[in-house]
DNA sequence: CTGAAAGCGCTTACAG
DNA sequence: CTGAAAGCGCTTACAG
């Protein structure tokens, strides 16, 4: 069966091609009830379905976003398997659906090179989640299209960017435990880049530290990737820093691990340790105890991102920079030292 | 900057726009070795990037599949959080992205309307992940596409099948319980539905317990949504059958749910409560204590459907039906009762 | 070994 | 209120 074309909507409606255009377009100020009826009527019956391809090549817009997701550090397979970019792209397919936007979902290498085949399709929009190199920043840029970062620190103006205040969540994650009475307080961290949001969340944490007049120790930054592996290998470190009460994770994916790993060699949690994650994903409800977390309500958060992107391609006037509420959002990982 | 053609680039190399086209395509071996590398070089020069639109267009091709993931049964949102599908997509996208496809990321409610804006793009195949309405599969079959189907028992000669022997599997493990000394074993399901999965892991689950002399109780068997809620609220379910020993989940995503729901009426696990999940998800290894599970190697069976539907795009022959390998995966949810 | 021309299905000025 | 024509960027027969 042959594709059905605006041609043979407009054969057998007795009209020319254009009039099915302007129809289906909405242009319809210009076309008479009776003929816009007709038209609908034959469309419905023939299945007719606009060729995108078609439309695309002509008006040179797709209605699609692509969502570029880092690779893992080590391999070939996107980073989904961290929850907090599964909830995040959860949010914005939902977003865009709802907004007659596609979603291509692809992943670059750190040089740049898998994003190629995505720009051939002409898409709308971009949207990057998470850290990349300079290279591809760069790279992005010189495509010209409407480009969202998420959780980056790259204020080019070029860029739209959708982040939380990292600093001051970490400070008040930071401050939160030190409420509860601890003043040790170790925090493991992913792989720090300069100007990167690990930066500002360490800043956070020593601010807080500061201000409660807390000696900083160097050993209690533990860094690694972000990955449940760190999380339970951080725990052997923990131990052997004996006046470490608490440990404030900077994703709930090490907090999980730090939590398996904690059991594993006999520690109850939070007597023995508590534990603080970042970003409240589904893992922060699975881990036994529950975690007590930074909420950043990542599902709003991937919403958000596509109606940023989304308007910004309609030419709507959009902020360069968004920040996302956040909360501590509390559960059972964090013992009370003050009323214990 | 007005975009880069295949006209510039023959203008530049001087050459036709049909040789550059032939080049770009391979087709080199009617072009002189010279030339190639004229227009190579230019092509490099200014930044060249086919328009995948008019490609498509002229050849009725895409290299685009699109991934249908179901929405969850309550709201908008894509059940990514359900780590299976996430790993699934993972392993998609990454064999489709080295075989040069790009994936497109939709999701339908159950009429299928959100299918129909994915379609009008000329993809080239299809990849229906996990459940749907027989409305659902009609329409697509009426779309003439590749289509695969993960996790199904439509068996229809129209489309490709990728699952595996849930029968088998679900069989060996509730034997794996078994052979530990359990003989009270509970299920725990999702939504039951004529000819689905699930019905065939209960088919399994019985058998095993038949073949044990077990006679089989019907509140053994505890039905829900396959959500991290219903294994919480089963606990509850499971106090109340004081003869269970052991719980096999139809899912690693509702292990854990019970796993927490034990914790919070005061259950240990395994010493209490013996705990096996299906999938081998990530979850497993970060509840604790870490899930004994059926492991089916979902990033490998993403993969899989990536070739699989390509293959069919590219006219290989394909099985209709591909069974994917699972194994049992032992961890500490599960308590030796022979030995113990 | 290379070119001129037609056409994929649509939209957009331009006419009337 | 509606139509005929050109053109988006590419590929594919058909010629030579």
């Amino acid at each position: 069966m042959a594709r059905v074309t605006i041609k043979d909507i407009a054969t057998k409606a007795g009209v020319s091609p254009m009039t099915v255009s302007n129809v289906i377009n909405g242009k319809s100020a210009r076309v008479s009830e009776k003929t816009i009826e007709k038209i609908n009527q034959v469309i419905t019956e023939l299945d007719y379905k606009p060729n995108m391809s078609a439309r695309s090549l002509v008006s040179n817009k797709s209605r699609m976003i692509a969502v570029i997701v880092p690779l893992t550090e080590s391999g070939n397979d996107l980073l989904l398997s961290n929850p907090f970019y599964a909830e995040f792209i959860n949010g914005l397919e939902s977003s865009l659906r709802e907004l007659g936007y596609s979603l291509i979902i692809a992943s670059v290498d750190q040089s740049g090179k898998g994003l190629v085949s995505q720009l051939q399709w002409n898409v709308d929009g971009l949207v990057l989640l998470g850290f990349f190199k300079d290279e591809l920043f760069h790279y992005v840029k010189k495509q010209n299209l409407p480009t969202l970062l998420a959780d980056s620190y790259i204020d080019d103006p070029h860029f739209l960017n959708l982040r939380l205040d990292d600093e001051s969540a970490s400070y008040e994650a930071t401050k939160y435990l030190i409420e509860k009475g601890h003043r040790s307080i170790a925090h493991i961290t992913g792989t720090i880049r300069e100007g990167g949001v690990l930066e500002r969340r360490i800043a956070g944490y020593q601010r807080a530290l500061l201000e409660a007049g807390v000696e900083y120790q160097n050993d209690w930054l533990i860094e690694g990737t972000v990955s449940f592996a760190h999380g339970q290998n951080s725990a052997e470190t923990l131990i052997k820093t004996p006046e470490v009460s608490a440990a404030y994770c900077t994703a709930d994916l090490i907090a999980a691990g730090l939590i398996a790993g904690l059991h594993q060699r006999g520690k109850r949690i939070p007597e023995d340790y508590s534990v603080m994650g970042f970003d409240n994903t589904s893992i922060a409800s699975m881990v036994w105890p529950a975690l007590t977390t930074v909420d950043q309500g990542i599902l709003s958060k991937g919403k958000l991102a596509g109606k940023l992107i989304t308007d910004s391609i309609a030419g709507k006037p959009v902020d360069n920079v968004t920040y996302c509420p956040y909360k501590i959002h509390e559960q059972d990982s964090v013992i009370d030292m003050v009323r214990k």
